[in-house]
DNA sequence: TCAGTAGTTCTACGGTGTAGAGCTCGATAC
DNA sequence: GTATCGAGCTCTACACCGTAGAACTACTGA
């Protein structure tokens, strides 16, 4: 008599990712656990794992997709100013999905599909004129910079006036750094 | 006629925070459990909490000892070989202790009590006569890329070869920031 | 019609942090 | 000298975790 119940749309890993973002916005990283996501998609914790391999590749997910929302400033501005803008947009993101960057940084596996990658920054840092060899580590201390200050926020309590005076904080060493990197830049003329 | 067992030396928490260490040291952060933590000190789980509040707490107290053993150079160091001296020993600590560190910046309360103060580094670059409103984002800016950048070795493989060719990427970075540091103090004379 | 398979569910294992009650034993008070 | 107390320790139990492995279901292609 009782209607078969209409048959759920199937599993995906894309709705799968969307539920563990929802569940990680709402409790944090922590919050997080294969039973909850289970509940949230109204299916059997287990059936997730017939499309993602384990809770570790599921994060890895996350955080890219997270990562993915910093949107690349355009080629033609300066590039200092290029370098300013994408790591205060990155840092932004950053602050947003602390819980995420570190687990990203807590594990090869999910930092490795997740975190930024540096080519376009690099590729900015080399348009100022700095010398090949100096644009890789300049832009990896920019971006450790970033993840540093913004995993830094979980230092404090939770009123964002606190986080906006973070945010002017690490924008001032990032002008600092950006000052160095046009020095050498200008030295190697 | 069994002897009765040699009333063993009575917990502390020195000796609990002793052997959490060892545990860390050999199987990571992840690999330290209450239990495990018992067995080692030969002692039900729960009496430890009898000198701990909670994990969390334990962290804390492991994390602060970690950082302690960076040692803070001479004051009689010219300010720039005094920033990059610090930078570079607290580098080595936490990347020996990376997942000390996480778990200090992922956790308010393991990281108020555990990592680095910054006081000392912002008076070094108090000393190469940068403007004071300056001195403390500089210093934070410094700490968080030693911060971002030891975790970093999480991204690679064991090797130490990759681990020595991060640290000189990150030495190449804070020569630019100090640089940058050095700009901005001469500006403002 | 039947075999095979992809997707799902169920059950179970060995772990986790820690609450709460009870035990043991040395120190103090009468 | 004995009763009392409390600190330190142990035991048991709870509610959770990630996921292995087997069983069921529904659909596909031959």
């Amino acid at each position: 008599m009782t209607p078969p119940p209409a048959p759920r749309e199937p599993l995906d890993v894309d709705r799968i990712v969307d539920a563990a973002c929802t569940i990680i916005e709402r409790d944090g990283v922590a919050g997080l656990s294969m039973r909850k996501l289970g509940r949230e998609l109204a299916v059997d914790p287990m059936a997730i794992y017939h499309h993602v391999p384990n809770k570790t590749a599921l994060l890895a997910l996350a955080t890219a997709r997270t990562v993915a929302n910093v949107d690349v400033p355009d080629t033609a501005t300066e590039w200092d100013e290029w370098v300013r803008l994408w790591a205060l947009r990155y840092w932004d993101i950053a602050a947003d999905n602390r819980d995420l960057i570190l687990v990203g940084l807590s594990d090869r596996e999910v930092g490795a599909g997740g975190l930024a990658s540096a080519t376009e920054l690099i590729e900015a840092i080399a348009r100022g004129g700095v010398p090949d060899e100096l644009c890789e580590p300049y832009a990896f201390v920019i971006v450790d910079a970033v993840h540093g200050s913004s995993l830094a926020v979980a230092a404090l309590d939770e009123r964002s006036a606190d986080r906006a005076h973070l945010r002017r904080l690490f924008e001032i060493g990032l002008d600092a750094i950006v000052a160095g990197i046009a020095t050498r830049a200008a030295s190697a003329r």
